[in-house]
DNA sequence: ATGAAAGCGCTAACAG
DNA sequence: CTGTTAGCGCTTTCAT
């Protein structure tokens, strides 16, 4: 035996019973309360099909209906990688479609496959985004009409966009450190970090919470670069910051090794923020401070969101849903000390 | 305007170029070297085409074909979650896969939606297993003759397995700490870590590597806890052992903490080794000494292996293709010290 | 309450 | 080289 699915078809039951396949379908498909068909005969159907171990034909119900319910999710590269954020997201996102009868289908845009041929050919239903989108997909994607929600990106996307206010997350943070007494404070996000718009906002927002209402203004020095060199142009600065701020949790935990080779206490003598409440901040030495993302939040939110777009038929005008972040204070925070 | 897919079929292609819908559907679906077409009645259909923003219906196609090109992942919960080891299995899997123009559709075993439906509806052509797949979905996908490949599980399931040789690895661990020295060894899993063949592999392997050739039995104790109940429980017996065997990285990083805040030094006191070579192994203090897993082969090996089957249109019989794991030296074991 | 028939868009014999 | 025709399995008017 070669095939893989079962063989049985609504016209075979059909046979069988001696009814037209129009009935079969009817007992078959529609629920019970809305099914015209006389009840003892659904019964009849319904016992004989699970009898032949039955099982209605995906593929032919898509082409039929027209509907796939599968819903596409656009992804930058294959998977998100060490990305935990995106996991946390897409952990509720999947979670509600599938309590609504749909499922996801992987859509990256690689160059390997066209990822036009799932969208636009029919293959889904509606799509959805996270972390920030090329600039061609959202443009081709937004004058589709076809169902969409962007997730974890900037508000800037002409989409319906369900996201985090990362620039009140930074002004938090930013805020924190400031009642701290830090006055000298300093970004650092690894080389490696994918290019995302948290990035800028997040940095806005620790200079705005830094600013402080006496108006002298905090500057604070950006550093894309690897864990190493990053450190040495940070703390070999005269004056030293006496706080660095982690893009996120994947920049936090090499800094703290780095500061401990260099016998740099945390935080006695140096404060670690961070951004993203994930694995492993809560175990490192000391437990870091950070900012958390309400990951959950956004994929329910942007799971409705898609679905009323695929109820309705048609994309969703431009929108924006907005999340606010929280500081999750642990362990590696503290006044400045006095001398350099 | 409130449709998503272009709507212009091979149909309207064939009247306006006035051909037949079939020499339309040769043009476009075949590659040029093996289409009977008139190469330049091929190109008048194409040139059209391109002009109508023609895209085949994917929901047809697969009817049509009784194909779908797609294949299905199925995983036990939603999504596999902190667990970095399955992520880049998927990773090579699916670039595989979609160089030979498949695609990935998420299939969770969760209550939410009948797995059976997707996978045996057709709705793939073929399916993958990640981690150990309940017992019931492995008995039906058995004997449903699908093309199936389970990756990262125990060579028992009598499915074809791609997979990794964890009790090797656990013997290497075991007599890495041997040659250092160790005689008093405990091994660490955390009570929230999935049930897993490994944790019993790795356990046999790191006894059997332990053992020696002098027949001195080293008992090794397996605790499943919280992070702070295993180290008390493990710390707080006399004698103490000398090295701790976390089953994974998720492990390594609190234990690490636990005992800075115990103030047992690694490795000077305690020697701390672990499984999977991840982020953040790397960059803790000191840097964790780990087996490593050859993610990345298991996946290429599986996506052929599942090719092969869809290719010839039925289930391989029951193999096991094992890769080795490697021992990651870095600095967190040292011999024992004298004293306990 | 049930049946007949058309059709979803593409593919694949088979003819010419 | 191209056209005709018959499906693929299910849904859905429209009749009865």
């Amino acid at each position: 035996m070669t095939q893989a699915e079962s063989n049985v078809t609504m016209a075979e039951i059909a046979r069988r019973c001696r009814l037209s396949k129009a009935t079969v379908s009817r007992a078959l498909s529609l629920p019970a309360d809305q099914c015209p068909v006389k009840p003892e005969t659904r019964r009849r159907i319904i016992r004989l099909a699970e009898g032949l171990g039955y099982r209605p034909n995906w593929r032919a119900r898509a082409f039929s209906r027209q509907r796939t319910h599968t819903v596409g999710l656009i992804l930058s590269g294959l998977l998100p990688q060490h990305e935990a954020i995106p996991h946390q997201i897409l952990e509720s996102f999947t979670s509600v479609l599938r309590r609504s009868g749909y499922h996801l289908s992987l859509v990256p845009i690689d160059g390997a496959l066209d990822w036009r041929d799932l969208v636009f050919g029919g293959h889904v239903d509606g799509c959805a985004t996270i972390n920030d989108p090329a600039a061609e997909v959202v443009r081709e994607i937004k004058k589709s009409n076809m169902p969409i929600v962007a997730m974890n990106t900037s508000t800037d996307t002409p989409l319906p966009v369900v996201t985090v206010d990362d620039f009140e997350g930074g002004r938090v943070a930013g805020q924190y450190l400031r009642e701290l007494g830090h006055r000298r404070v300093a970004m650092y996000a690894n080389a490696d970090a994918l290019p995302h718009y948290s990035q800028g906002e997040r940095l806005r927002g620790v200079r705005e919470g830094l600013r402080g209402s006496d108006a002298d203004d905090v500057p604070v020095d950006f550093v894309r670069d690897s864990h190493e060199r990053a450190m040495i142009r940070l703390l070999d600065q005269t004056p030293r910051p006496t706080a660095i701020i982690c893009y996120s949790h994947y920049e936090a935990v090499p800094i703290l090794k780095e500061l401990w080779a260099r016998r740099v206490r945390v935080p006695e003598q140096l404060s670690v923020i961070a951004f993203n409440d994930v694995f492993p901040l809560e175990y490192t030495i000391p437990p870091i401070t950070t900012v958390s993302v309400p990951a959950d939040k956004i994929g329910k939110a942007a799971a409705r969101l898609l679905l009323k777009q695929i109820e309705e038929g048609a994309q969703a005008e431009r929108s924006a849903e907005v999340f606010s972040e929280g500081l999750v204070i642990r362990q590696s925070c503290a006044p400045p000390s006095d001398g350099t």
